[in-house]
DNA sequence: CTGTTAGCGCTTTCAC
DNA sequence: GTGAAAGCGCTAACAG
C-alpha cells in the first residue's frame, strides 16, 4: 500500500542508503545516481514517513508552542511572528491553549515532549515550581514567550511591563494629570498585572503624587471589564482626569463608556494603554498606547530556540524587548 | 539516558507487552501487575515515546491545520473552535499559515501528510486541481473548512456566503436604502469575494433595483481599505445612502471615514456588514451585521473530521451552518 | 492475564 | 560513492 524507501531502492536498483541520501540531500552521491533515484520517487509516487525518520534520527523538526489563548489578538500575533520563523527554518509548530492555567500547561507540556519536539516555547501564566519541574524532565530546549519568571533560569524573551506601564504613567503626568485612575489586570497575572500596576505606582511615587487604591480597579483584559471600571470612576465624586489601562481592549471599552456617559475623549478624560494592538488605531479618538512588539517578541523566542536546539552559542539568554510610546489622539494636555 | 519501556519492563519484571498494556490502559492486566509497572513508571521517571509509538500503530494523534493567517480575529477564532474540539477527542495541532497562497498551501499539505498527521483540515483560498492532486495521495481523511470548493467531492464545513451577504442587503432594502453601495473583497476570493458580491446583486434584483458597478469598490479585508473605499462614495455626487461591506473590518474603517467626514452613521449614512467579530461591538455606532459563526465552523469541521479518522458513518458531509443578522446601531430606516 | 516475536520506515555507522 | 546491517522505542498479533 504506502511506497517505503525500500520500494525505491528496489525500482532504482539501489540500496536504501542511497535514497535516503538523495532524499536528504547528502552530497556523496553519483549525479547519475541521484537522477535514477529521483525517477524511482517520481514513478512511485513515494513520500518520505517524518515519524520513521524522527524515530531514527531523534529529530522531527517540530517544536511545541504552549499559549495561553490563540483567540486573543495579542498571543495570535506572537504566534504568527513564531510560525514565520519557524518556517523560515523548516520547523513545524505544535500549538496548544493552555489558557494560563497551570494544571492544563503542565498537562500539554508532558504531551508536547512525548511527541519529542525539538524544543519548547512556552507561552503562559506564572513559571510555578510544578513548571520547572516538568521542564527539568524535557531534554530539549525551552524558551519563556511573553512569560516572566522569578528564577530567570530559563531562557525568555519579553518586554519591560513595569517600565513600559511607567512610561504610560509618566506621559499622563507630564500632560499635567494628578488624578489618574487605573484599570488593571489581576494582581496574580505577573507580566500584564502585577508588573503593569508597579510601574503605575512607580510613576505616581516618582512625581510626588500620593497612591490610591480607590482609583484602580481590576479588570479581566476584556472590553466590557473596562467599560465597567470606568463607570466606576465616572460615578466618584472626584473623577480622574486622566486613565491608564493595563491593555488596549480595556481601555476601548472606557473610551466607549466615557463617550456614552456624554462626555468626550480626551476633553473631559484621557484615556492610554499599553499594547498597541491594531485596534487602536481603529478607535475615535484614536488610542495613544505605549507598543508592545508582539510579533517580534515570538520571532525573536523562536530565533533563540533554533539556536538553542542547535547547540549554538547564544550570549544573551534573557532578551528584553524595547517598547515605544505611539502617541495618537487619546491623551490631552490640561496643564495652564 | 533515555528511559524505555523495555528498562520499566525489567525494573518491573514483566515484560514489554505488559508495559505496553497499562501504559495504554488495557483492562487486560492484573491490578496488581498494574500496580507494579506504575511503580517501575515513577521509579524511572518514564515517559512514553510518541513517535516510536506512532511508528508502530500508525497513528500519531495529530491533525494538520493549514489557515490564512492565525493573526486574523476571524481565522484565530476559528483555529479556537478546531483546537478545542482536538483536545476534547486527545489529538494534537500542527498549525501551518498559508496565506491564501496556492503554491505555500500545497507545500504545507505535503509537509503534514509527511508527519503521518491523521487528518487535514484546510482552510484556504479556493481548491484548484492541484489541490485536489494533493489531496487524493492523502490516505487520510481531509475536512474544509470556511473554505469553498467547487467540485464538491471533499467534506466541508462553512457558511452559506451569498446568503449571509443577500440578507444584510434585504436588510438595508427593507429599511428603505435604494442606492446601496458595497465593499467588497477581491472578486478572486470564491468565499468572502466572489460569492457576497453575487448576494448583494441577488438582493438588488430581487429588489428591482438596477446594480450599478460605480456602487461597488473591491477592498484587501483591512480597517484602510475600508475607508479608502468609503471615501470615494462619499466623494461622489450623489451618494449612496447605505454600504454593504463584506467584513467588520472594512465596515468600521468605513463608519471612521463617515464620521471624520463630519457625516453620521446612520443619520447620514448606514454601514452592515458580514462576520460579527467581537470588534462589531466595539466601535460607535456599534456595528449590524450578520453573524457567521467562526468558532462553530471550527469546531464542527474539527468534530467532522474525528468522525472521518474513525471511520464512523458521517450522514452529511457537506454541513452548511446558520448565519444570524445581529442588529445594532448602524442601519437607519429611511422609508418615509 | 502475560510473554515472544516481528516488524513500523528510516538513519547511521562501518565496510568495501 | 555505495551497500549491509543494526537499531530507534513501541505496538500487535499470536501463543500459552
Amino acid at each position: 500500500m504506502t511506497v517505503t524507501i525500500y520500494d525505491v531502492a528496489r525500482e532504482a536498483g539501489v540500496s536504501m542508503a542511497t535514497v535516503s541520501r538523495v532524499v536528504n540531500n547528502n552530497p556523496n552521491v553519483k549525479p547519475a545516481t541521484r537522477k535514477k533515484v529521483y525517477e524511482a520517487i517520481e514513478r512511485l509516487g513515494y513520500r518520505p514517513n517524518a515519524v520513521a525518520r524522527g524515530l531514527a534520527s531523534k529529530k522531527t523538526t517540530t517544536v511545541g508552542v504552549v499559549i495561553p489563548d490563540i483567540s486573543n489578538a495579542i498571543f495570535a500575533e506572537v504566534a504568527r511572528g513564531i510560525e514565520d520563523i519557524a518556517n523560515m527554518y523548516h520547523y513545524n509548530i505544535i500549538l496548544c491553549n493552555a489558557d494560563k492555567k497551570k494544571d492544563k500547561e503542565i498537562r500539554v507540556i508532558n504531551t508536547l515532549l512525548e511527541k519529542q519536539v525539538d524544543g519548547l516555547l512556552f507561552m503562559g501564566g506564572a513559571v510555578t515550581e510544578d513548571h520547572q519541574q516538568a521542564f527539568k524532565t524535557a531534554n530539549v530546549p525551552i524558551v519563556l514567550c511573553a512569560t516572566s519568571d522569578e528564577s530567570e533560569e530559563i531562557p525568555s524573551v519579553d518586554i519591560d511591563h513595569e517600565s513600559a506601564a511607567y512610561d504610560a504613567v509618566m506621559k499622563l503626568i507630564e500632560n499635567g494629570h494628578k488624578r489618574i485612575g487605573m484599570i488593571s489586570g489581576t494582581l496574580q497575572d505577573p507580566a500584564n498585572g502585577y508588573a503593569r500596576f508597579q510601574g503605575y505606582k512607580r510613576a505616581l511615587e516618582s512625581s510626588g503624587i500620593a497612591y490610591d487604591e480607590n482609583l484602580v480597579r481590576i479588570g479581566n483584559y476584556r472590553y466590557e471589564s473596562g467599560s465597567e471600571a470606568m463607570q466606576h470612576f465616572i460615578d466618584m465624586e472626584v473623577r480622574p482626569s486622566a486613565i491608564f489601562s493595563a491593555t488596549d481592549e480595556m481601555a476601548i471599552g472606557a473610551i466607549h463608556c466615557i463617550q456614552d456617559n456624554g462626555l468626550q475623549v480626551p476633553e473631559h478624560i484621557s484615556v492610554i494603554s499599553v499594547d498597541n494592538s491594531r485596534m487602536a488605531s481603529m478607535v475615535r479618538p484614536q488610542l495613544t498606547a505605549v507598543a508592545q512588539p508582539m510579533y517580534d517578541i515570538g520571532a525573536v523566542s523562536m530565533r533563540l530556540l533554533t539556536k538553542l536546539m542547535k547547540k549554538e552559542h547564544v550570549e544573551q539568554s534573557k532578551v528584553i524587548l524595547p517598547h515605544d510610546l505611539i502617541s495618537r489622539q487619546s491623551v490631552a494636555n490640561i496643564s495652564k
